[in-house]
RNA sequence: GGCCCGUUCGUCUAUCGGCUAGGACGCAUGGUUUUCAUCCAUGUAAGAGGGGUUCGAUUCCCCUACGGGCUACCA
């Protein structure tokens, strides 16, 4: 019997959650859902200098938006509660004294300023400074300091962190389901604070100690914290505790240019990089978000998916369902992939002609006042006509007007494409063919139009053309025969004339 | 700088030693629509370089180059 099957998606609370983020959250949730377990939520703000109003409530939106909602995380299935680690810090210093009297851990009163120096004078001779077994015995610690020394600063109330103890001369052997076996020196490693002066716990430690206490079977999470994994493997076997498995997704880097996709290329580069639109409480600031800029939940996540993960079959489209079937962490790549604006684009054109017309058209309606007193079917019936070429609902505007207002103008190029010396001629010829229908329906229209065009030998651009441009302003739009359908014999026969009185 | 991870068409990727290197986006051309777009078809374009191992390497190993991440009392 194998432990059930407990994920977290673990962000801290310090703006809106990015593509990124969504990403990781999407690759848990699959996993847990392909094995039955669990998604769960946990808010890492142990860090009380970078806490962001809203961000959490936007982390949450945003995953319900994505329909990648958790099982369980702040009010909602509190088993392993409370999920907020601000309001979990009463645990975490029971467990750093733990490692103190295991001796794998100590206290250190180095100031700032201090570690400051000796990292800025390292540099200026081209070295690093690490915080280790080669120079904490000349660092202020109570591994340096006597018994009585470490009492009276402690008693004094002198500022401490608790700092891990890394050990010297060792070989860490460490597991990664994505990339397979690492080997760490742990001479090369440093000594990371766990626990911090104004009394809380440093990622590290609280991380290690939630996952166990909400009994994680498998930290996913991303490539940038591989690095740290050292250390955490360290930390459970200190414990002596059974570690999970681990994951670490690549990364998703920038379109073009160097380095991962960042909060701040959104504006920059054209494209959000936040599933939701976010007002920045301080500077109020509003950053793109996908939903506002007309992307459809689906078309994200099956945009993302394919970041670093594919079936291995040909199949490029999946709802959510054949995404948790198809999930799996085997087939996830190594390498970081580039983020692509086109694909998803191409993603949600795909995604629109699978939605509701009259979905899109409340949307749309609610989108442009023009619409406010227009007849919802009736749009829905314009959606149906052009929703085949729009990627975004915001397209609809600028490819229906013509359904809804006569053309204001006529484009200069299509004038000059579509008129001709008997154009007036042949329009007032067809407006009173079209006056002339009585069961006013496409095929009549059409059957009617196209007769008179076909049995006169006159060539179906010289009438075909001005009419749309009467109709429409410009060569563009769905069949002619549904525009005069849609809009009627009155209005057809108007902007015809209108058109005529231009030649 | 140090440590770690990576490297197939411009981009996302398939290939788990036998390759005429497949698909998708993009781009180009053609067809459909006597409009524009959609759609369809075709084309374009790739295993970083150098060493091994092997009958045979994109695939396994090593080196180099390049890319990425980390290197805080941030996560």
């Amino acid at each position: 019997m194998t432990k059930p099957v407990r994920v977290r998606f673990a962000p801290s609370p310090t703006g809106p959650l990015h593509i990124g983020g969504v990403r990781t959250a999407l690759f848990n949730y699959l996993f847990a859902k392909k094995h039955n377990g669990t998604f769960v939520l946990r808010i890492e703000d142990t860090d009380q200098n970078r806490y962001v109003e809203g961000a959490e409530d936007y982390i949450i939106e945003s995953l319900n938006w994505c329909n990648i909602p958790f099982d369980e995380g702040p009010n909602k299935n509190e088993k392993f509660g409370p999920y907020r680690q601000s309001e979990r810090k009463h645990l975490y210093k029971k467990y750093a004294n733990e490692l103190i009297e295991k001796g794998h851990a100590y206290y250190a009163f180095d100031t700032a300023e201090i570690l400051d120096f000796h990292r800025k004078d390292h540099e200026a001779n081209g070295k690093t400074f690490i915080y280790n077994w080669h120079n904490r015995l000349k660092l202020s610690n109570s591994l340096s300091l006597s018994e009585d020394e470490v009492k009276g600063k402690l008693d004094a109330g002198d500022n401490y962190v608790i700092r891990f103890k890394s050990p010297q001369d060792e070989t860490l052997h460490l597991k990664d389901i994505i990339r397979g076996d690492i080997k760490i020196d742990t001479n090369v490693l440093d000594d990371k604070v766990l626990f911090k002066s104004d009394g809380m716990p440093t990622y590290h430690l609280a991380n290690i100690v939630d996952d166990h206490l909400m009994e994680i079977s498998h930290v996913i999470r991303g490539e940038e914290w591989l690095p740290s994994l050292a250390l955490h493997y360290q930390l459970y076997a200190a414990f002596g505790w059974e570690a999970p498995q681990f994951a670490h997704l690549p990364l998703i880097l920038k379109p073009t240019g160097k380095g991962k996709l960042s909060k701040r290329d959104g504006d920059k580069l054209g494209f959000p990089v936040f599933p939701l639109e976010w007002t920045d409480p301080k500077s109020g600031d509003v950053s793109r978000g996908y939903k506002e800029d007309g992307y459809f939940a689906e078309a994200m996540v099956n945009f993302l998916v394919f970041l670093g993960w594919n079936p291995g079959t040909e199949q490029e489209i999946f709802n959510l369902d054949e995404l948790i079937a198809a999930f799996d962490l085997d087939r996830v790549n190594k390498a970081g992939a580039r983020f692509d604006p086109d694909k998803i684009k191409w993603f949600n054109h795909h995604y629109m002609q699978d939605q509701d017309n009259y979905s899109l058209a409340i949307t749309f309606q609610n989108s442009r006042t023009e619409l406010a007193d227009i007849d919802t079917q009736f749009i829905e019936m314009v959606i149906a006509l052009v929703k085949e070429r729009a990627t975004f609902v915001s397209d609809f505007w600028e490819m229906s007007h013509y359904f809804f207002a006569s053309p204001s103008a006529y484009d200069e190029k299509a004038s000059k494409k579509a008129l001709k010396e008997d154009t007036a001629d042949i329009l007032t010829k067809v407006k009173e063919l079209i006056d002339g229908v009585e069961d006013f329906t496409v095929e009549n229209l059409q059957n009617t139009v196209k007769g008179w065009i076909t049995s006169n030998e006159i060539g179906f651009g010289k009438v075909m053309m001005p009419l749309r441009l009467a109709l429409v302003g410009e060569l563009q739009g769905p069949d002619v025969f549904d525009i005069i359908y849609m809009i009627g014999k009155t209005e057809t026969i108007k902007r015809i004339n209108g058109l005529i009185a231009t030649t």
